[in-house]
DNA sequence: GTCAGATCATTTGCATACAAACAAACGAGG
DNA sequence: CCTCGTTTGTTTGTATGCAAATGATCTGAC
């Protein structure tokens, strides 16, 4: 008889999953920064390239779209909106709304750095061959 | 003669690696807040964490083992002195440093989360199979 | 020994994140 | 037509996260 199994791990952070995750995803935001840092920030491309996908929403279901939730994307949208990358439309069939809608400077933004946005998604999965990429995203899309 | 490869695929949010990431640290985070989220932050657990791993060590030697820049570790470790679970002590051989070093109260918080810390990272690998799990991890690391 | 370059800790400024609380407006059921 | 339960947008407060600048200190090359 041992002590097999009464013995636990240590818990090493190195190994903690959620560790790894939040080392790669600051990996994600140096390689994007490189890219667009001088121009825009992450979320603040999200948001716009959702819009350019789905056309005019209200605030919150942008919000939801990005997966930001309310008081995130509204500093989004403000830092936005300032920079007249976005535009507001009062929305007729419901006075809580506002459309939000990108601006043509916004447009041309998006269409700008479509394919530095492609390229900050191949260079964060570089390291991995073409089957290990396949691999890799078919299991991460089953954890969120 | 045909087209082909002259169109790119549009660029879809839900398919960009960094949003999917997002997305898993996301959830990640929500598990973690649901089972020391009362307690302490995940920020905090890490730094916590890894001095009961490492023993007592500089601020910034501390922020680089968490991940965690100058700043940022600075804010954590002034949160976790306030509640007394981190002590300072001046390093004799340099006068720059501050030793940091749990307390009594630090190191008995980290044993009676021990087994939570161990559980939330169960639950964020609980959508794959044992299998899967050891392929994403290794996968994962790749990326870091 | 000294001095330039590196390291440690701190501070400021900006941009997420999210819980919690609110007022205004909507929508369905009675 | 009224009311109760949502939804939308906003604000406040706390906690990251990182770039950049600063002052104090250390260290290695000369």
């Amino acid at each position: 008889m041992t002590t097999q199994k009464l013995m636990k791990d240590s818990y090493l952070l190195e190994e903690q999953v959620g560790f790894i995750l939040r080392q790669v995803s600051q990996r994600h935001a140096a390689l994007f920064m490189a890219r667009m840092g001088e121009d825009i920030t992450p979320m603040q491309w999200a948001a716009m390239a959702k819009l350019h996908e789905v056309g005019p929403t209200s605030q919150n279901l942008l919000g939801r779209m990005t997966a930001m939730d309310a008081a995130t994307i509204k500093g989004v949208a403000d830092r936005l909106m300032k920079r007249e990358f976005i535009g507001t439309t009062s929305d007729a069939l419901d006075a809580r709304r506002r459309l939000i809608a990108l601006t043509d400077e916004g447009r041309a933004f998006v269409l700008k750095h479509y394919d530095a946005a492609f390229e900050i998604s191949r260079e964060t999965v570089a390291p991995l061959d073409p089957d290990e990429c396949k691999t890799f995203i078919r299991l991460l899309e089953k954890l969120r």
